[in-house]
DNA sequence: TGCATTTAGTTAGTATACTTAGTATTATCG
DNA sequence: CGATAATACTAAGTATACTAACTAAATGCA
């Protein structure tokens, strides 16, 4: 009673189609219940946690194209919840700061995340979170090896400058090939 | 050295905003080199699968609302890959079925999945596999437990009627209590 | 200096994907 | 049997998110 390949990648497919659905609704309920979507409260976040920062350099922390920063950063803006201005010295780029208004939205703000999820996954043995997140990783780097060749731009390296980047993982085959590839590839 | 809770939430936030993202730009490669995203292709498949279903069905089957996918088999009729017939017992009920040239179009039809990844995936040893399928599932259970207390409708269960429903996971706490409740609450 | 190239961002267009609100049909119950 | 409720789907509106095409600014090189 193995499953075969077929049976596998459906399964996958299937446990994938839901968590991003699950990731969508979430971020609805956000919006219903908090004002703010869940990538919006993300860019925000990151926005906060940074002096100023610029367009490209949000676009990469948080993992979106630029495009796709421009249309949030522009609904934030029209909320009173972030200010943009030109850098002086180079005048194509802008610089995007978070407002006192959105840094106190952001005190009250909850976890991006659900927060039974979170909850539920503080409560794991340590070696299970670490097992959970090198999963996790693993499919970033088996998925995202795929994209190298065909747009060798923006390959959202340096993600999330957090102090400890990257948590060795209790799996074989090292799970931080990708990042390392998509840092090199800049 | 061991992660808190906020350096764990965080990058597990990070490694699924860039699987989402990989798997949107798998979706638009498929598009380009193909000539059908990665939903269509999912739902082309679904309706390949059975001889005939209703939209309401099929968009249990693949995991997203009743509007989405009337949007997706309205883009894949207006190709001529599905046909769609209203039912004649009941007719509020729309029949969606696979024309040849869909079908046709399926047998060369690429995997859903990014080939690398499926590719990698096989590769992995079977325990491997089955702790990736088990890590995903119990991701997929701990976030959709939320949504049951909000939306009481459609919380779709039953994916995929697949002869082995549910892989018998490695890990402690069974991933499918979800599954089951969402089941239940129909 | 002057023109080509690169870089940073925005705009336009498309697809997914949701919620809310509608329409048409069927079922239920007094 | 007729009014009401439930069901199945569609339509409208919004947000994310991409690519491609564009503007503006800076850089590089002849």
């Amino acid at each position: 009673m193995n499953l075969d390949s077929q049976q596998l990648t459906d399964q996958i497919l299937v446990a994938l189609r839901r968590i991003i659905r699950a990731t969508d609704l979430h971020s609805r309920s956000l919006l219903r219940e908090f004002g703010l979507t869940g990538p919006q409260l993300i860019v925000l976040r990151e926005v906060a946690a940074r002096e100023e920062l610029f367009c490209s350099a949000l676009a990469r922390a948080v993992a979106v194209s630029l495009p796709t920063v421009t249309g949030i950063v522009a609904r934030l803006k029209a909320r009173g919840l972030v200010e943009r201005r030109r850098n002086t010295t180079d005048k194509r780029q802008m610089l995007v700061s978070v407002t006192p208004a959105g840094r106190e939205l952001l005190e009250a703000a909850p976890p991006p995340l659900q927060e039974r999820f979170t909850r539920q996954l503080t409560a794991l043995q340590e070696w299970e979170q670490t097992q959970v997140l090198a999963v996790l990783q693993r499919i970033v780097s088996m998925m995202e090896a795929e994209a190298l060749d065909a747009s060798p731009v923006l390959t959202t390296g340096d993600l999330a400058d957090s102090p400890s980047g990257g948590v060795t993982a209790d799996l074989e085959s090292p799970p931080q090939e990708a990042l390392a590839q998509a840092k090199t590839s800049r």
